[in-house]
DNA sequence: GCTTGAATCATACGAACGTTTCAATCAGTC
DNA sequence: GACTGATTGAAACGTTCGTATGATTCAAGC
């Protein structure tokens, strides 16, 4: 008797091998392979490959962004007079990607390693499925950013964000870097949070062509 | 008659697609298709998938370092007493991606999305082969930083480095943004380049976990 | 104008793919 | 303990993959 039933050692798998293999370089062979189920039983539960993906990104995405609302929304309530802090906003936002990316069952690096590689995917179709399921929460920030920085348009704020978000995933994500082997995040979570905000936040404070000691 | 030559319709068409539909997605029968050329002159003129594919990169990444290191040089030598400016250390490694990037041709754009997926990709063996044709270029970088951001641990540096390198990869690759349809990149390179470098110089002179106001 | 080597062609190979089918098994109910 | 619906099993479907093969075309040298 296998310790989890059919659906979850499925999600289980196809997470772990989606991640480590590639989205279009894994086969549901595989996947059935590594949790020890029928081929017939991926189609029976699921429907078909891409609808396993998007419920292996929802198991993930749902929990992370319940989070970051809640967080958000507790800044916004101890905000004085419509002021908030950008360090708190950008917290709020990056501390449940993080924490679930230093998770003890290692699951985290798996999905982090998944989200970077969604977002750099060419197939419009992947990364729509993953946008959908961040949207809600990204207006949200970004309108949370309007009054982390007053006085920015829309266009630097959307930008602001964007890069924010590029640079979190990346810093999140598993591979390597360029110079010596593997990635060099922080070994503690706490320190890897407290300074992708102080970067990020440092980031957007910039005020983009007209400052900075030009070249 | 064709206007250019196979091997070169091969990695132009090779170019484009692994950009667009994925280094996995691609099969050589879609790249003879593309090209207009037959199945077998793939393996007649390069061997091998993979080694279409590094020469793909090769052809870019090149150039792209030679332009690096050249300004580079200018820099150091401009350099009074040794201290150097991190805004034109970025911007010597930047500019010329950046300028790639919205290369009239397009290509630039296909390649700047083909090294986001790279560094994105699970496959050690893809990354590796990038990461080899930039490690040169990285080490040398690395310790200019190590002059204009003088009192940095190398553990330091290389963190900074690595999220510099992300967040240009990110910034500049293809695929659209989280909020709305398509990159927020600006349609100006220079304006883009030196977004990138206020905004990258600010976050590498933040001090990590002990600086910012705190959440 | 025949020879030669590079280049291109059509075609075939075995393997692996996502999906489908239908029989076998299982748990719960009367 | 037969019935029933949910689940799992083994096998096969047609398609596509990277690669290999051997014939054919072509330009250049003599």
């Amino acid at each position: 008797m296998p310790q989890t039933n059919t659906p979850t050692r499925i999600l289980d798998a196809s997470e772990k091998l989606f991640s480590e293999e590639g989205l279009q370089g894994v086969s549901l062979r595989r996947i059935t392979k590594e949790a020890d189920v029928n081929l017939a039983s991926i189609h029976y539960h699921f429907g078909s490959k891409e609808n396993l993906f998007r419920r292996v990104l929802e198991r993930r995405i749902e929990p992370l962004n319940a989070e970051r609302l809640e967080l958000l929304g507790t800044v916004e309530s101890g905000g004085a007079q419509g002021v908030l802090s950008l360090e708190a906003v950008l917290e709020a936002f990056l501390a449940p990607a993080v924490r679930l990316r230093y998770n003890r069952s290692g699951t985290g690096a798996l999905f982090s390693a998944l989200m970077g590689q969604i977002f750099q995917n060419p197939d419009t179709e992947i990364r729509s499925l993953a946008t959908k399921m961040f949207r809600e929460v990204s207006l949200r920030f970004l309108s949370a950013l309007g009054r982390a920085l007053p006085g920015r348009s829309e266009e630097e704020r959307r930008w602001g964000f964007h890069l924010m978000f590029g640079t979190a995933a990346f810093a999140l994500s598993a591979p390597g870097s360029l110079i010596g082997d593997g990635n060099p995040l922080p070994d503690d979570p706490e320190e890897a949070l407290a300074r992708l905000v102080s970067f990020l936040a440092a980031g957007m404070r910039s005020h983009g062509p007209s400052q900075g000691e030009g070249a």
